[in-house]
DNA sequence: ATAGGGTTAG
């Protein structure tokens, strides 16, 4: 600053002009804010500012490119005869581009009123707040500024226009400013087509980009983004390869933005291998890159790949962020791998990324789903209460409700309201689902009551689970009324409610009714033709027994795979019936047949009607041993060391003879045994299980 | 000397 101060005390002895350039470099030179604060203050006590307003104007261009609007606003409310049309611009922009939207636009009315004239760089300006903001009527009124200021054929004022009208909703008329364009680049184009796209219009957001072909234009990489996520809405695996094709012919792959976005696009079109070869052979990757090849195979029902990707990502020049950590900690809550989620919950701790309360929810939840409701508890006692959210809380009463301990979610519940937490939709769920576990039925209607005059309005969800809770206890007919009064189309979670209950109390005929509304809602979904028919093989109807199976056969449906996991050691170990490929499968086998043989000395009765399969009965016995949580917890007593815990994920529901079956090998080992199931855990110990039978 | 389209991981 000392050439500032001798300057100063020169001012005599300096023409203007000279000065002028000497500050002209210093604001060139100086870059901090806090420099840019002193220039401006000895140019204020010297009163030079007044002399000369483009040293004033320098300086204001300067704050605003440090984001301080309100100092530059003071230096534009005292610009000698007034800021010229250059300086307003500057002006608005500073105020949109800090994101003072209505800031803009109270400042383009005061320029209106001021009488200085609105240019060609006006406009986007003021078009972006009101986009902001979704000011559909201040935007229609800039509309008609620019059409009396004849600035409507400006091509950037003309995409703005597009991109307003977008941003309020008004998709057609901004379709209509596109359509009277007399020229279009492709930033128009892109503009109009992002508009369809996100509002979720991804077949005309397509059919504009295919006329855009047409029209001879070529694609950049903003577009190739906006079109690859609109094709990822529809979840078209051919339009996919179509548009993988474009952008490998415009040259666009390589950009890392349109990497991403062809892996998300293959990702929900359940493409998980052409998503892995346009992962491998990208040049260059950023976390979004691996992020979204983590949750492509998620979201595909790959988690163990997605563990060992995780590893290779660790080992890369990128690192894990911490949305990597949330997609990695929810897989672990999928596959139940309490090892695993472990191991990345110490890797969160010991990087130094930021723990915010989304990804402190998820851990918590992640140690509930994987059987680890002591962890989940202390983690959640630990955290101050201010930084609990609904999910937090979420996050325990569901835990203990998958455990069947209804009583103590209620208990959770009852916390939460007094620590004036509001519950939301999944609360409500988590609450009547922790009720139906346990068959608390008052408990449960209390709750659908007291959610009846709360804000959270009743969804079907919130009705599928009233009418498990009552189907299960048998009160059947109730169930019916309760659908019947839905406000909404009952949905398939209803009517497969129902449909489990009528299995479980053997209602043949308003089995039927479920069935009829689920094979009409859901055709493909097998579980409900399997549900059905075991209902008529319990009341002997084998005629319509063979009905159904012959139906499936014809339309070529078969039941999804049941698929266990078992952890051990880091590992995550998975099984299904009829794995040829696994490298266990020799010995589990011969686990699987001997633990047969103990059973049955011990009493156990193979129960035959869990086979749907047209074979013989002997050969049903082998199929039920077959059945991959028996194969998983061979695996976990030939491998997993006397005294600890064994672990089982499966993505179905238990069977009832492997229920039974676990029951009693859980005392003839005298281990304990869990099991998470599609809807909750089974602890087996000493011959019987947690849930009492009733699930 | 100033301007327009942005999603992709959750």
């Amino acid at each position: 600053m000392h050439r500032l101060g001798s300057h100063i005390l020169c001012r005599n002895i300096i023409p203007k002009c000279e000065l002028e350039a000497h500050y002209d470099a210093l604001l060139q030179s100086y870059n901090s804010l806090p420099t840019l604060g002193q220039i401006h203050s000895s140019l204020t006590t010297t009163g030079f500012i007044r002399q000369s307003p483009h040293l004033g104007a320098r300086i204001l261009l300067r704050y605003t490119k440090f984001g301080h609007s309100e100092k530059a606003r003071h230096l534009f409310d005292n610009i000698p005869n007034g800021p010229n049309s250059f300086l307003w611009n500057t002006m608005l922009r500073a105020y949109t581009n800090g994101s003072h939207f209505s800031q803009t636009l109270v400042l383009y009315s005061l320029m209106r009123k001021t009488g200085i004239k609105p240019n060609n760089y006006t406009y986007p300006f003021v078009l972006k707040a009101c986009a902001a903001q979704a000011c559909v009527v201040e935007g229609n009124m800039v509309h008609c500024d620019v059409i009396r200021t004849g600035f409507d054929s400006d091509v950037h004022v003309e995409a703005g226009l597009v991109d307003m009208y977008a941003k309020c909703g008004a998709i057609n008329e901004g379709r209509k400013v596109f359509d009277e364009m007399s020229s279009r680049d492709v930033v128009c184009w892109t503009a109009m087509i992002t508009a369809y796209e996100q509002a979720e219009r991804a077949e005309s957001a397509l059919n504009l980009f295919y006329k855009m072909q047409q029209e001879g234009l070529s694609m950049d990489s903003i577009t190739a983004v906006t079109v690859a996520s609109a094709v990822g809405q529809l979840g078209d695996t051919k339009k996919a390869l179509t548009v993988h094709g474009y952008v490998i012919l415009s040259d666009l792959v390589w950009d890392v933005c349109v990497g991403n976005s062809i892996i998300a696009m293959y990702a929900k079109c359940g493409e998980v291998e052409k998503a892995l070869l346009v992962f491998d052979d990208m040049r260059e990757r950023d976390g979004i890159t691996w992020n979204s090849m983590l949750s492509c195979y998620i979201h595909n029902g790959l988690a163990s790949e997605a563990l060992f990707l995780f590893d290779k990502m660790q080992a890369s020049d990128v690192k894990p962020n911490p949305v990597t950590a949330l997609v990695m900690v929810s897989a672990c809550a999928f596959l139940g791998s309490k090892n695993v989620g472990k191991k990345i919950h110490d890797f969160i701790v010991t990087s130094d990324m930021e723990i915010d309360v989304m990804l402190h929810n998820a851990i918590m939840d992640m140690y509930a789903k994987c059987g680890d409701l002591g962890t989940c508890l202390k983690m959640f006692d630990r955290t101050p209460s201010s930084e609990l959210n609904a999910s937090s809380w979420n996050a325990l009463i569901s835990g203990y409700g998958m455990h069947g301990l209804g009583r103590e979610a209620l208990e959770i519940f009852t916390r939460m309201k007094e620590e004036g937490v509001e519950p939301n939709h999944i609360t409500f769920t988590s609450v009547l689902s922790a009720c139906s576990h346990v068959g608390l039925i008052d408990e449960g209607r209390r709750c659908f009551a007291e959610m009846e005059k709360s804000s959270v309005i009743p969804e079907a969800k919130h009705y599928a689970c009233m009418v498990d809770m009552l189907g299960r206890a048998g009160r059947l007919h109730e169930t019916y009324e309760l659908i019947k009064k839905m406000p909404s189309q009952p949905s398939d979670a209803v009517w497969g409610a129902l449909l489990l209950a009528c299995r479980i109390h053997g209602y043949t005929d308003l089995g039927k009714v479920a069935a009829n509304q689920l094979f009409h809602l859901e055709p493909e979904h097998t579980g409900y033709y399997v549900l059905m028919s075991n209902i008529y093989a319990a009341s002997s109807k084998w005629q319509e027994v063979g009905k159904l199976r012959q139906y499936m056969k014809n339309k070529g449906l078969r039941k999804p795979a049941a698929f266990s996991v078992i952890e051990f050691g880091d590992e995550v170990y998975g099984f299904h019936t009829a794995d040829q490929l696994n490298p266990f499968r020799r010995d589990v086998y011969r686990k699987v047949e001997a633990l047969a043989e103990e059973m049955k000395m011990a009493g156990y009765m193979p129960d035959r009607s869990c086979v749907l399969h047209d074979v013989e009965e002997e050969d049903k016995d082998q199929i039920l041993n077959y059945h991959c949580e028996k194969l998983a917890v061979a695996f976990g007593l030939m491998k997993i060391e006397p005294g600890l815990d064994i672990h089982i994920t499966k993505n179905l529901r238990v069977c009832n003879d492997c229920h039974s079956a676990l029951k009693i090998i859980s005392n003839i080992y005298g281990r304990k045994i869990v099991v998470r199931d599609a809807n909750r855990f089974h602890h087996f110990q000493g011959g019987s299980c947690s849930c009492k039978d009733y699930w």
